[in-house]
RNA sequence: GUGGCAGUAGCUCAGUUGGAUAGAGCAGCGGUCUUCUAAACCGCAGGUCCUGGGUUCGAGCCCCAGCUGCCACGCCA
């Protein structure tokens, strides 16, 4: 441990400007001859409308344009060929048809295309297309214009969401950082992202803990330097006592019943504990820079919850059941007897209950026309019973139905397959967790690079250490379970933070070398040549359909995968082709190359929620 | 029992929703620094896509049946 690493470095703007035009809106440009030629954002969707105005197929037709395989050109249209086999006509012929009037209506000034195998259409940018397309998009402002829909809706976004009383485990670490990078995609897109902490701060969990405060005598007021850690050892205590007889319990739910009657004095113990609780949360979302529009936790809809159970009586949706009052959906398999609790038999409320409120103040208050959930796979029954429900509730009293998306993730395991534990067997702290992250990686800078001040070594740990753990995450497919393992997520080698962020340090350095700043030299550039140029300006125009996908499905691992096909192009390109050369025209594209290269690399990253650094 | 997710190179994983010869990274082997950061780059090798049927011009992807593993299923969240 190093002193001072809980000092959090100054962040830069994590978000990203946008001002935003349709992805398919390109921009026309002069090409020295009669025909203007189209630079589209996204070269995939421009051509998809292209085909689309001017082929001349029934409405049934779709181009389905995208990426392909390098040896083929740069984008492909498969769609000649579901189409020709519905109406029975040779493909191959019908592509060259198709291509035929495309190619008339001067769609494709810029770029060559050809037809291959049974009828695929193969198009490949040219030289100056792609050197046009850096010309045109030349910052991240203008790279992120083309991503972004007008009007696209308020989507309200549920993530971390810890429990008072308990520290921040490496449970939270996954809801934590891709909801985070799910709000900013988002947001790019030109949504209003509201980030919501929907803290579990209401519960039995308090009577146990009130009944432990109380007993010992211990002191909110006055709690020692890590109060969290004492707030578990109580609720522990008062667990243990809770189990130990009938009489204990019988005084454990009395002072739960006297906090939601609205006792003072547990109304006060219950509050300390919540500010404690809000304080150690606090620190981690400060040092991952991640901030909440808002914190509504369960207590927050505890008087909420009464007009729920009186809707959903009145239109025949809930039943009593056991003494519990329950949703059965019918035509579904196994929720027509599986039920949906929405109020115990003791008539407390739950997790359904709040869940169902929240939805109805976020479509009623927030404006929500999306609300997306960043919880854990085995809860995956839970949503889908309240999707069910909120849909029929919704109807019956005539409400606009907000999309609902439950956007799960799998379980952080250790090496050995099981899920994520220390050596003991116990939990492990994210505090701990980051800590041991930004240790590793000081003492990797301290080694690569002793040169610099130790300052600068603590600092660039930071970035790294948290980066690195973020970037593990977020990097694999969130669907599946992920095998947290140290050697993998800090090697310089293959799909890492650490790689990439030295791509963007070496950048900065080129930069810096040259005595230029990024953008400063380039206009004279000529059309590249050579095949690393070729690759990386290819890579580069990528951009647009990576992140179409990375957006349609809230899948982030799909941009961490183009960036680092990126990354790789730009070694690749640096390693082969020298920048500072004496030649103006091949020094200034080079140039360009690696402003642009930057220019989307650091996007990407500060999109995924992490720093980059100018030198490490 | 019902349902969900998964099974791809020795290991960890991608695979753009049905497209062309299934891709990376580790680990293994072999190369590249007097030149902008070698924390890098280039190359070689590595496959019964769990099994068996089916659908069609085309299947790792879709359908059916099995096998294996993880998870969820009445008062926790």
């Amino acid at each position: 441990m190093f002193p001072g690493l809980h000092a959090p470095p100054t962040r830069k703007a994590a978000g990203v400007g946008i001002k935003m035009v349709s992805h398919r809106t390109g921009i026309a440009l002069e090409n020295g001859s009669q025909q203007a030629m189209q630079i589209w954002f996204n070269p995939a969707s421009g051509l998809e409308a292209a085909i689309l105005a001017t082929s001349g197929l029934d409405a049934g037709f779709r181009p389905d344009v995208r990426p392909a395989d390098p040896r083929f050109g740069d984008f492909q249209a498969n769609g000649v060929l579901p189409y020709a086999k519905e109406r029975k006509t040779n493909p191959r012929a019908l592509a060259v048809a198709t291509l035929d009037k495309v190619r008339e209506s001067g769609a494709l000034e810029g770029m060559s295309a050809e037809i291959a195998g049974p009828g695929f259409i193969n198009f490949t940018l040219s030289p100056e297309y792609l050197l046009r397309w850096l010309m045109t998009y030349s910052d991240a402002e203008r790279i992120s214009q083309g991503m972004a829909q007008e009007n696209a809706g308020t989507v309200v976004v549920d993530f971390s969401s810890p429990n008072t009383a308990k520290e921040m485990h490496v449970g939270h670490i996954r809801s934590t950082v891709i909801g985070e990078a799910i709000a900013r995609l988002l947001a790019l897109k030109g949504m209003k992202a509201l980030r919501d902490n929907h803290i579990g701060d209401w519960g039995t969990q308090f009577g146990m803990l009130i009944w432990a405060v109380k007993s010992e005598g211990y002191d909110l007021d006055n709690p020692c330097e890590n109060a969290v850690e004492e707030l578990q050892a109580l609720y522990g205590r008062g667990y243990a006592h809770y189990k130990s007889g009938d009489e204990a319990a019988a005084l454990v739910r009395e002072e739960l019943v006297k906090l939601q009657d609205g006792d003072a004095e547990n109304m006060r113990i219950w509050r300390r504990i919540t500010e404690i609780s809000k304080e150690s949360f606090d620190r981690i979302y400060k040092r991952l820079g991640i901030r909440f529009d808002m914190t509504l936790g369960e207590s927050f809809y505890c008087d909420k919850v009464e007009r729920v159970y009186k809707e959903l009586c009145a239109c025949a949706l809930a039943v009593e059941d056991q003494g519990a009052l329950v949703v059965f959906h019918p035509e579904h398999k196994r929720f027509a007897t599986q039920p949906f609790i929405i109020r115990k038999g003791d008539g407390a409320s739950n997790y359904a209950s709040t869940d169902l409120a929240t939805i109805l103040y976020r479509v009623e208050e927030l404006g929500a026309t999306e609300i997306i959930y960043v919880v854990d796979s085995r809860q995956s029954d839970h949503f889908e019973q309240l999707f069910l429900t909120v849909e029929k509730w919704f109807a019956a009293t005539g409400r606009p139905l907000p999309k609902l998306r439950h956007v799960s993730f799998g379980t952080v395991l250790g090496e050995s397959g099981k899920p994520f534990k220390t050596k003991e067997g116990g939990t492990v702290k994210l505090r701990d967790l980051l800590d041991e992250a930004v240790e590793r990686c000081y003492a990797m800078v301290s080694e690569k690079s002793p040169e610099l001040p130790e300052a600068e070594r603590r600092n660039i740990a930071e970035v790294v250490g948290l980066g690195s753990v973020r970037y593990a995450d977020l990097s694999q497919n969130r669907s599946s379970d992920y095998v947290f393992s140290w050697d993998k997520m800090l090697a310089l080698e293959g799909n890492t933070a650490p790689y990439l962020l030295y791509a963007v340090a070496r950048i900065h350095s080129i930069f810096r070398k040259a005595g230029l700043k990024p953008g400063e030299c380039e206009s004279a550039a000529s059309a590249f040549e050579s095949p690393e140029e070729l690759a990386l300006a290819r890579k580069l125009a990528a951009f647009g359909p990576a992140m179409e996908g990375v957006l349609g499905d809230l899948r982030p691992h799909l941009l961490c995968s183009y960036l680092y096909e990126l990354s790789g192009a730009f070694s690749a390109f640096y390693s082969a082709n020298r920048v500072m050369v004496d030649e103006e025209p091949v020094k200034a594209r080079r140039l360009l190359l690696c402003t642009r290269t930057l220019a989307v690399l650091e996007t990407g990253l500060h999109l995924l929620g992490l720093q980059t650094l100018e030198r490490m």
